[in-house]
DNA sequence: GTATGATTCAAACGGTTGTATAACCCCTGC
DNA sequence: GCAGGGGTTATACAACCGTTTGAATCATAC
């Protein structure tokens, strides 16, 4: 057994274990049984706890935010009617598009990012943020472009709610299954995706419901 | 200090606790410390620090629920072009309002309700479907009358998403400000359920993305 | 073949956790 | 004024946590 081979069977566990119970809840004791390791081998190899979350999350999301990057400057050259949709999907696409790569752990992945985004902790949402922060403002003058009756802080609200559909979809899609009795599968990516741009299309394409921001004439 | 009082003071500091760190990482020598209680009261009140959990839930959610389902009748009840607004407003609304109405403890509560639907865990999961069961069917029904041009698969899809972009944005709300550059403020709860509704019912709207379920002729 | 550095291993550390227990306080009813 | 019990308190327990250490093991280069 490699060196490498070593740090892939503890990411992949440590994957797993955080898909299953959040961070804080995963014990690194679990994790190494998991990936057949000694437990020290996880300080050897990342130092810390923390340290081995960064290197989840990092391996997964810088990947996904350079394909946002690229899929959005693709649909802004070409127009047409459907622009919206094409942004959207520059969004929504990517991590559907790997969890359809990854296969088995193509939901494992899903429901880990998910759900780490999800949970409370101040390293974890600071890496978070600033991986998505360059994201977030390219995709907020995209839509300006594509959606200029919406005013600025209207687009931050729909933003943010196409933000929620995505995490909550990849945290919680598992449960779907469940909730609609069988009739809905979110392992599906494809389906997922054409779902899920339709909802988010439409609710960007609503008239604007704030006020107008200057004073009445 | 009454019996009544202890565990009141209980209550509130685990929801604040759950609402900064989330269940598993609370600890309920921090809550009672927050509280200024002794450590076993929480044991002599409630029993264990799942049962102070579903304490804290059951609180909040029973009413949340029983109020959604009122509004429901009401919105069904009376014609009109907005029906489908009304509808998404019963289920958003009753948060926002009783958000409203505790002032300060309104986030708190907003933020921990919405954590702990997103943290795994069997019995929290458990307890807060079986609560959310019959809403979810009286909504399905609601919309299918609403919106007969929708599939049952595509209706279960966009419940579905807007019960995420609700769970969301009562878990991340607070983060909106930051992410929109002050330009919004998702503890306003009148603003908040304008933007949410607008959204959510332009994506209901949204022609059906599903290929028809039957054979092609 | 042996020296050297990288990797793995078992074991232990100090600290925190949820839970249990028994003594204690205080208020009420007689 | 005093018995009794609901509520509070301090303390202890066993289990588990992340982290550290130093020896054992391995692969490699000379």
């Amino acid at each position: 057994m490699t060196k490498e081979d070593t740090r892939l069977r503890i990411l992949d566990a440590a994957e797993e274990a955080f898909a299953e119970v959040g961070f804080v809840a995963a014990s690194l004791r679990g994790i190494t049984a998991r990936a057949g390791v000694n437990l020290a081998s996880v300080h050897y190899h990342f130092g810390s706890k923390e340290a081995l979350l960064r290197a989840v999350l990092a391996r997964r999301i810088q990947p996904l935010n350079e394909e946002r990057l690229v899929l959005l400057r693709e649909a802004m050259e070409q127009p047409g009617d459907d622009r919206l949709e094409r942004v959207i999907r520059a969004f929504l696409a990517p991590p559907l598009r790997l969890s359809a790569r990854l296969g088995d752990r193509g939901r494992v992945m899903m429901r880990c990012l998910g759900l780490i985004y999800l949970e409370p902790g101040k390293t974890v949402n600071r890496v978070l943020t600033e991986q998505f922060g360059s994201v977030r403002d390219a995709f907020h003058d995209a839509l300006a472009a594509v959606l200029p009756e919406l005013g600025p802080a209207e687009r931050s609200w729909r933003i943010f709610f196409m933000l929620g559909t995505m995490v909550f979809t990849m945290a919680e899609g598992d449960k779907l299954a469940f909730l609609s009795d069988g009739a809905c599968d979110a392992s599906d990516p494809e389906a997922t995706l054409r779902e899920m741009t339709a909802f988010v299309a439409g609710g960007m394409r609503a008239a604007a419901a704030s006020p107008p921001e200057g004073g009445e004439p």
